[in-house]
DNA sequence: GACTTTGCCATTTTT
DNA sequence: TGGCAAAGTC
């Protein structure tokens, strides 16, 4: 028998199992920490090196650019290892996102998009709004954005009974004019990535054969991910599906709010007939210890397709959930924990990005290294959107929301009215075209608005032949960013403002510059260099830094550490924001904190605070509800008082209390929530709060003594 | 039209 | 608490 490769070697059996699996469409139901990436970058090789199937006709689809990165490197480096691999036509790795604006780069201009078309986030896609809706305040015009992102993540365009995403009678003439607008200035918003090549695929006979003949295997990973539209491209574009593959875990569906939708994982198989299903189970990461919590946790969620993991890890060192008075002492218990110097083993994990400051400046303080994931959008930072909108106009001189950013910034006498007789003349005289419109409005418009006109004018002048100028096979675009950053007068002017507040705004223009270097001094490559930069924004200095790992929940997904630290477990804010009564956005933070849990490898604490500062008021909040799902003999409580069954368990209603954060007053209320008795308790000056007893430190107190308190 | 001040209001999660 | 937008001043 032949030998076979050390790749598949190392795979257990369900993975080699879904590695070789062919000729009908498969679903790996892979668990957390189950070699799920390993089974799909395995299965990619084995295509290649064993199958000999064509590297370049493999379509593989993640949902974040940090997934796809690492699954090309590890593809990459897993040929590499093999001889006679030929990469140069290599498998498409790519984002969904990307890959849809591969497509539309080119075969756009049969739905209407040139192939320099920009893409707009949802601060540019606010900025149309206004542009439309002139007389409404942008508050009232935010819901709107993510309504008409809700929508095309459903697959719905204006025509389409709007109902699923909101009955406001005004939307569906907003995102009429909203889409008719953004077609007319040659972009595409993130949703439109999606829903136009799905049209075009569908419309379009021509290039739908061309695709799918160009891609005769797709994979998907995190497919529990993917929205209705994504489904509606699949579908198109894999056929009978009969090579796709799907890896995904319902119970890691943690993007509900942004329409992904669980149940395209679960119909799958009724979606694609003889659908093989592969469940790996085991798992490579985590101590039992930590699986049972994370098991326990998700248990309590209906609607699961079941799986059970198991590991060989048995035992591991006992979990901790810790209760402290604010988030002070929460930030100080991760100090002391890090004192043994063990940073860049150790994550600390929040549910809201706001969370992150209390962490950071103590320990800046403490002289503790950090790297702050996610956080800062490094791409959507106001300089670095700025220069990038002079690049977009220079490419797209229709693009109205680049133009309306940058003409008079720094400041040079447009004002409202000059914009927007400018902007209805390239409307009216030049085809959308704004930069000639400018140029003529330099002429025709009056004193200080035709200055500023006929400057920007010249500046944009100047962009264009800087582009000529750097031109050859060696050059990068970085030169050109540089002079970008220059003639617009954005290096003076951020410079200028750094000076005053403590910014570093330049430092970021300089970045961006070097980011550029990696691009040819092409049209391609700038087209290029704008897109990735519109669809990746995390920012690279802070990700590759060393030091203790400061990131969100959801950013956390396919990323582990050896000690996790999961803060802020209150109720009102994980779970949180929104009500909870509804059984489905419950569910989902759930699975947020089993994501969470199960990034664990060796240690895991959970801590919540009485009391925090929200909005710069002192809030108090009950521990989550979340741990009193954790069975109390998996972890070791701290800080809780005088809890577990103790003497807080006598509390009935009418029983007068204290409260060392409220302080005295009295229980109105006692129930019960899956076996955990409940209070709801009036202090003194009217306020009240909910209690689960069990962690809750209040004392039952006499009554006669109230007023000493 | 540019710059300053006041007063309001708010925070999930991200491609 | 602070960030941002409307209102106020030059």
């Amino acid at each position: 028998m032949e030998k076979k490769p050390g790749f598949l070697e190392r795979l257990n059996k369900p993975q080699y199992e879904a590695v070789v699996h062919e000729g009908s469409p498969l679903l790996i139901l892979a668990g957390a920490g189950s070699g799920k990436t390993n089974a799909i970058t395995a299965k990619i090789a084995y295509l290649i090196s064993e199958k000999k199937v064509y590297p370049a006709s493999i379509l593989a689809v993640t949902f974040t650019n940090r997934a796809a990165r690492e699954m090309e490197e590890r593809v990459v480096s897993i040929l590499g290892r093999s001889s006679g691999i030929n990469l140069n036509n290599p498998p498409m790795i790519r984002t969904f996102h990307s890959f849809g604006a591969w497509v539309l780069r080119r075969y756009g201009s049969s739905v209407g998009l040139e192939n320099n078309f920009t893409i707009y986030d949802e601060e540019d896609m606010l900025t149309l709004l206004q542009s439309i809706r002139p007389a409404e305040a942008k508050k009232d015009l935010k819901p709107y954005v993510s309504m008409i992102s809700r929508a095309k993540d459903y697959c719905l365009t204006y025509n389409d009974d709007l109902s699923p995403v909101s009955f406001d009678p005004e939307f569906p003439d907003i995102y009429m004019q909203y889409q008719k607008k953004l077609e007319s200035t040659g972009c595409a918003d993130f949703g439109d990535l999606i829903l136009k090549p799905r049209f075009l695929l569908k419309e379009n006979p021509a290039v739908r054969e061309k695709l799918t003949r160009m891609f005769s295997t797709i994979l998907v990973d995190e497919y529990q991910d993917s929205n209705v539209a994504q489904f509606e491209l699949l579908k198109i574009l894999s056929g009978d599906g009969s090579n796709l593959t799907v890896v995904g875990d319902d119970d890691q569906s943690i993007y509900r709010f942004r329409g992904a939708e669980v149940r395209n994982i679960l119909t799958f198989p009724e979606t694609f007939k003889n659908t093989k299903i592969i469940k790996l189970e085991q798992n490579y990461r985590s101590t039992s210890n930590i699986l049972d919590i994370a098991a326990a946790v998700v248990a309590n969620n209906t609607g699961r397709l079941g799986k059970k993991l198991w590991t060989e890890k048995t035992g591991g060192e006992k979990s901790v959930v810790a209760a402290f008075n604010t988030q002070q002492e929460e930030a100080e218990f991760c100090c002391s924990l890090l004192n043994d110097g063990n940073y860049s083993n150790t994550a600390i994990l929040y549910r809201t990005n706001a969370q992150s400051l209390a962490f950071e400046s103590l320990f800046s303080k403490m002289k503790i290294p950090y790297r702050l994931v996610g956080a800062l959008r490094f791409f959507e930072r106001e300089e670095v959107k700025d220069l990038l909108a002079v690049i977009s106009l220079f490419i797209n001189p229709r693009d109205e929301i680049a133009f309306r950013r940058v003409v008079n910034k720094p400041p040079r006498g447009l004002g409202k009215t000059g914009v927007e007789k400018i902007v209805n003349l390239s409307i009216q005289n030049f085809g959308g075209d704004l930069l000639e419109a400018c140029s003529e409005g330099s002429k025709t418009l009056g004193g200080k608005a035709g200055k500023g006109a006929a400057a920007f004018s010249q500046i944009m002048d100047e962009v264009k032949s800087s582009f000529n100028e750097a031109s050859g096979p060696e050059d990068n675009l970085s030169d050109f960013v540089k002079k970008c950053a220059l003639v617009t007068g954005f290096a003076q002017y951020y410079r200028e403002i750094d000076r005053n507040s403590d910014s570093q705004k330049i430092l970021n223009i300089e970045e961006l510059v070097n980011h550029a270097a990696d691009y040819p001094s092409s049209m391609e490559g700038l087209i290029d260099f704008i897109e990735n930069t519109e669809l990746d924004r995390s920012s690279p200095a802070q990700e590759n830094r060393g030091g203790v790992t400061l990131i969100t929940m959801h950013n956390t997904k396919g990323l582990e550490f050896d000690r996790v630290i999961i803060t802020g477990l209150e109720e009102g804010l994980f779970p949180g924001f929104r009500n909870m009564e509804n059984i489905e956005d419950l569910e989902e933070e759930r699975r947020i904190l089993y994501v969470s849990i199960t990034r664990a490898r060796k240690k895991l604490y959970m801590t919540c605070c009485r009391s925090r500062r929200i909005w710069g008021k002192f809030n108090s909040f009950p521990p989550s509800r979340f741990l009193s799902e954790i069975p109390e003999n998996l972890v070791t409580l701290k800080g809780f008082g005088n809890t577990v069954s103790g003497g807080a368990s006598l509390i009935n209603e009418g029983d007068a209390v204290y409260s060392r954060d409220y302080g005295a007053g009295e229980v109105l209320k006692k129930w019960m929530n899956k076996d955990e008795p409940v209070v709801l308790v009036r202090f003194e000056g009217g306020r009240t709060a909910q209690f689960l007893l069990r962690y809750s430190s209040l004392k039952k107190i006499d009554p006669n003594l109230t007023r000493n308190y």
